[in-house]
DNA sequence: CTCCACACGTGAATC
DNA sequence: TGATTCACGTGTGGA
């Protein structure tokens, strides 16, 4: 039945040594092999030693020693990967009874819709990022009406919005669409804009130079500045807005 | 050295019936048992049977079939586990190299960023709920100036904005902050509001009510509804605001 | 008793 | 070659 017994306790130093050398998501609670530390196939009486302990105990063949250092290689596999998993089951929840598969469905579970989640608000582009952007393009060139879709991203600031409403009104073009998010202290904003006044028959292209001319002003423009008008303020940051 | 064999053969119907017992997720690719789909170690000369399998091939004691049948749910056991892990492995990029800890190392790290980004956002309450909802509520009671946190979630329409605006003025309050996020025709807006006039020494919890009562009617109000008042769309609507 | 999930030691393969 | 990873069959303890 068994091949090959070895003396357990000799190899102590080794085991610590393989917890050691694990990544930083370790912890102590490595599923707890079984009942005790020691497997219960090679101790099953308490602390009295196999017979045919004693000849590999003095001294043991190639053969002996390559099972032991393999054997011990093994269990250190298996603490490696079941520290993973004991890692996993404390982020899920509700995880504490399951087995090892219904464990990692539920982490696929978890993952895909986390993903899904993530996916979900970056296909808007509604997190702001660290780094001042302003992009403008325009959908349906061809149609009667056109809208330009216009984003910026840039620092949070009180005026801001009053400063966009101006500029807007200076373009003559309206918002017939605006999505914001602020997040921690940096802001973006994706406007859907349209021109006010049919009649007018500006170039597409210079329209949208102009906006991202403009948008880009704002987007750096300092809040210690003096420079900028206050026209607007009495209307609306009465508001705030 | 091996305490059983037995005929593998016999199980084969078996065996694609434990996999049609997997879940949903799984897929044909269950890491390919090192080379052959059957194990080297019953069969390492070809299609020769071991010495042992007669007796077991014409009539098997109770014994060698529980081993049998233990091995076949063993075997099962590990397929469900290692498909789960395939799925995993799928999902994490540039982990087709990964041994399994490794894997799972990867699939904490991520699910450890998803699920930071995800609170991130969620603790802004920025992401709109398929719920009605306001909520008001204040900080700073006691201070002199005092603030108001008023959040309404409902479905996204053009002139949202223009009601919230017309009805914080009508209760004499002004936004210093707004948060807002659209997603999927719904909206969430989060103000931060204080009242306008310092002269005026209204109760707290009176403003507060009222500002509820209104959000709520704003978050309720239907779009074909004629009732509600249009004043304000000229002077702010124009800009879509 | 059976069933199920786990840890174990081992043979083989890969590097 | 030694080190490491994997699948396998088995022993065992808990429902």
């Amino acid at each position: 039945m068994f091949s090959c017994f070895y003396k357990e306790e000799s190899m102590k130093q080794v085991e610590s040594f393989g917890m050691m050398m694990m990544p930083q998501d370790d912890d102590g609670f490595t599923t707890t092999s079984t009942t005790s530390g020691l497997p219960s196939l090679v101790h099953p009486h308490g602390s009295s030693l196999h017979p045919c302990f004693e000849e590999v105990y003095e001294e043991e063949d190639g053969t002996a020693s390559a099972l032991r250092i393999h054997s011990q290689a093994e269990k250190r596999r298996r603490e490696r990967i079941n520290a993973r998993l004991s890692t996993l089951r404390r982020m899920i929840p509700d995880s504490n009874k399951m087995d090892k598969a219904s464990l990692l469905g539920k982490v696929i579970e978890q993952v895909k819709d986390l993903k899904r989640k993530a996916v979900d608000i970056g296909k808007l582009q509604t997190i702001p990022s660290e780094t001042n952007e302003v992009i403008v393009e325009s959908k349906g060139d061809d149609k009667p009406i056109m809208y330009i879709k216009a984003s910026i991203c840039c620092d949070d600031r009180p005026d801001l919005l009053a400063d966009l409403i101006q500029a807007f009104q200076g373009l003559r073009v309206r918002a017939v669409k605006a999505d914001m998010i602020s997040l921690g202290g940096r802001v973006r904003n994706v406007f859907v804009l349209c021109k006010k006044d049919s009649q007018g028959n500006v170039c597409m292209n210079s329209l949208k130079d102009s906006i991202k001319e403009v948008l880009a002003r704002i987007a750096s423009s300092d809040v210690v500045s003096g420079k900028r008008q206050r026209l607007m303020q009495s209307q609306y940051t009465n508001i705030s807005f």
